[in-house]
DNA sequence: GTACGTTTAAAACAGACGTTTGAGACGCTG
DNA sequence: CAGCGTCTCAAACGTCTGTTTTAAACGTAC
């Protein structure tokens, strides 16, 4: 997953894929959500895409390049529309047409979120299923190019939680934009463990119920105030 | 994973593994754990156990029975303790000795969790790893068994959560239980997206230092207002 | 028309996988 | 000591894996 070079606009230019590479790619998106690296074959993806065993490697250098070009696709516009979210945020602060608290800080995450995840032609809910299985499943090569390539990304976010959340230790900070972003993550990935027991009360497959019920909850704990005796006071 | 027999005062009898068994079982764990299902071969467990390949179709049937051996093995003697909390807590509510507030209920499932979390002779740290795992790659055997044998647990949760917060519809319950558990599971599970991207500043391996962060973040969100125009008010 | 780079096709490669086999070793009971 | 169930061991089974190879088809430029 190297950077995209940029065109004479500023836009990244998205490289281009075969019409055979482009099956390829969709047939494997689907197939690595729903069984995971290890126990997609390439036998089962050229099958499914109606496309010759040999295309992949042809195509794409090996499974694992494969792999990394499935995520790169989906997860680089996505992580550039999160950068310019931000980006808009501090320049309405600054000119004093927005406040810079938590909420807003947040809508920067879950507006990239919510617009991924309503549009089937950038992977929908699939990829952020597929980008919670990379978290756990803790894929060496990916997190080296994660960190390496978008670990700023990261960073912005932290830097303007902690300017939204004056007062709080760093520590403190850490910590809640940890958890207000795993919550947001998980929920739009669809992760319930509730369901696992057959018992989940919730449609949790509706974006928008999710940014309804998701949003304040997140808030209320991002504003929580420290336990007596926290060291982060 | 069946449902264990009982000896004459109720208390579970454990399966009696052989020494061998035992061997294959605590390094199934650990590879399990680290490299998945798929990507974690016979070999490599019986390499590691320092046992011979055939020991494990003698001892488990199959590699997929193994794995819900391992899973079971840990799971079982958490998920009774988490039952027999909750009833010491309507116990206690009937007597007038406790509170049947959120902050209850919720330390129903925190101190089992943390008890696991600290104690390596139950799988600790390693066990909520193995059941995250176990969540997003959704194996089909498992979740028919956890609906089938332990639905009711999560039965139980929704009922008392529904309980500790009146006025509020059972979609909103069952939406703050679905996010307060989510949040506390991952956490305890180590699941930090900022860590993906190499830039977590917390150090969310230490239990405790999870709980003391976790339970407010958890409290202030299921006591958050629903947002107005919430059909779930 | 012919040469050329690009893409597809079928077949084969070596290796790893989960599982099975059959023989032998061990510890008990009579 | 003999008999027997429990367990271990090395070897092999057939199948599937990612990858490579070889040949053929395609569109385009000379």
């Amino acid at each position: 997953m190297k950077s995209p070079s940029l065109s004479d606009d500023g836009t990244p230019v998205e490289p281009k894929y075969s019409e055979t590479a482009l099956r390829i790619l969709e047939a494997a998106e689907r197939l690595f959500v729903e069984l995971g690296l290890e126990a997609t074959s390439l036998r089962l993806i050229t099958q499914q895409a109606g496309v010759n065993l040999a295309a992949v490697n042809y195509h794409f250098r090996s499974k694992a390049a494969l792999f990394e070009a499935v995520f790169a696709r989906r997860f680089e516009p996505w992580a550039r529309e999160c950068l310019r979210e931000l980006g808009r945020l501090e320049a309405r602060a600054s000119a004093g047409t927005a406040r810079f608290d938590a909420e807003a800080v947040m809508m920067c995450y879950v507006r990239p979120a919510l617009a991924l995840s309503k549009d089937p032609a950038r992977g929908g809910a699939l990829f952020v299923r597929l980008f919670s299985r990379v978290l756990v499943e803790n894929h060496r090569v990916l997190r080296e190019t994660l960190s390496r390539d978008w670990g700023h990304l990261v960073t912005r976010y932290s830097e303007a939680l902690g300017r939204a959340l004056p007062g709080l230790s760093a520590e403190e900070v850490a910590w809640r934009l940890h958890l207000g972003f795993s919550v947001m993550f998980h929920a739009f990935a669809g992760n319930d463990i509730l369901k696992l027991f057959g018992r989940s009360a919730v449609s949790a497959r509706d974006p928008d119920l999710i940014v309804k019920h998701v949003v304040p909850f997140v808030l209320a704990g991002m504003g929580a105030v420290p336990r007596a005796g926290s060291s982060a006071q």
